[in-house]
DNA sequence: TATAAAGTCTCCTGTTACTGGAATGTAAAG
DNA sequence: CTTTACATTCCAGTAACAGGAGACTTTATA
């Protein structure tokens, strides 16, 4: 199938599409008359797989990872497993720093009248 | 005072501050000699600022409007306000984002032996 | 069948907020 | 006077694409 009709079942766009094969993550066939790419079934599957860790938050580079073990028959989960608490524990410290980002912000914007006055704790917060 | 002295001041790198410079958010004095740029006080004042607005995760032309609602004596407080409370929000999306991803990671792992044999539900979660 | 429209191709630029490095020039120390 | 430290500009790279130009192919319509 051409370029549109993959990123369509795999939920992506045809930019990101072609790019995935620019960086041979997925390379799709070419047709020899036109020079189209020609996607497979596996290919869209793989788009698909690529398109789910992404909104997982993996990097391309750990979607590499993940697709080459999905790809390996003998592979162990145990290195899967890795992979995905390296993840989470990556996402707990960016959830941490959002936390106290959040907090600090709501408790200046709460010492804030907010009012039409000049006085603001906000910015004599971040001119200290 | 010359741009290594100012970048130690202010707790940000040399090529930071040059950065700054060169969009023209804090713009110093050149030494007519040497060419050198030249920081005043104020100028590491706003270098604080800056910094310290990035480590709340304001984006630069965030920066830019909070410098100049700083630099101005006659601004409400309500314009600084309304700005934080737009990043609060930013902040609040990210985390339920980020918190959901957590649990649906979390819920993997859970479900994964992480042993040595092939079968991993996080990889066929991931092609499904 | 001629033409228009839709789809595809490659290549280049821009995004965010810097960081690293090369080549070169200036200032301070010995 | 030379070494060393610091400064300058300019270019490339980062992550993961998106947007657009110009050219070509395929498909649909008149």
């Amino acid at each position: 199938m051409n370029i549109s009709q993959a990123a369509k079942l795999s939920g992506l766009s045809v930019k990101t599409v072609r790019y995935y094969a620019d960086i041979k993550i997925v390379e799709p066939a070419r047709d020899i008359q036109s020079g189209y790419r020609s996607y497979s079934n596996d290919d869209v599957a793989k788009l698909n797989f690529i398109g789910k860790a992404r909104r997982f938050n993996f990097s391309i580079e750990e979607c590499r990872e993940l697709l080459s073990l999905y790809q390996d028959k003998n592979r162990s989960s145990k290195e899967v497993k890795k992979l995905t608490l390296a993840k989470i524990a990556s996402i707990d410290e960016k959830l941490k720093e959002f936390h106290s980002l959040r907090d600090e912000l709501s408790h200046l914007v709460n010492c804030c009248n907010g009012d039409d006055r000049p006085s603001c704790p906000i910015l004599d917060e971040l001119s200290k």
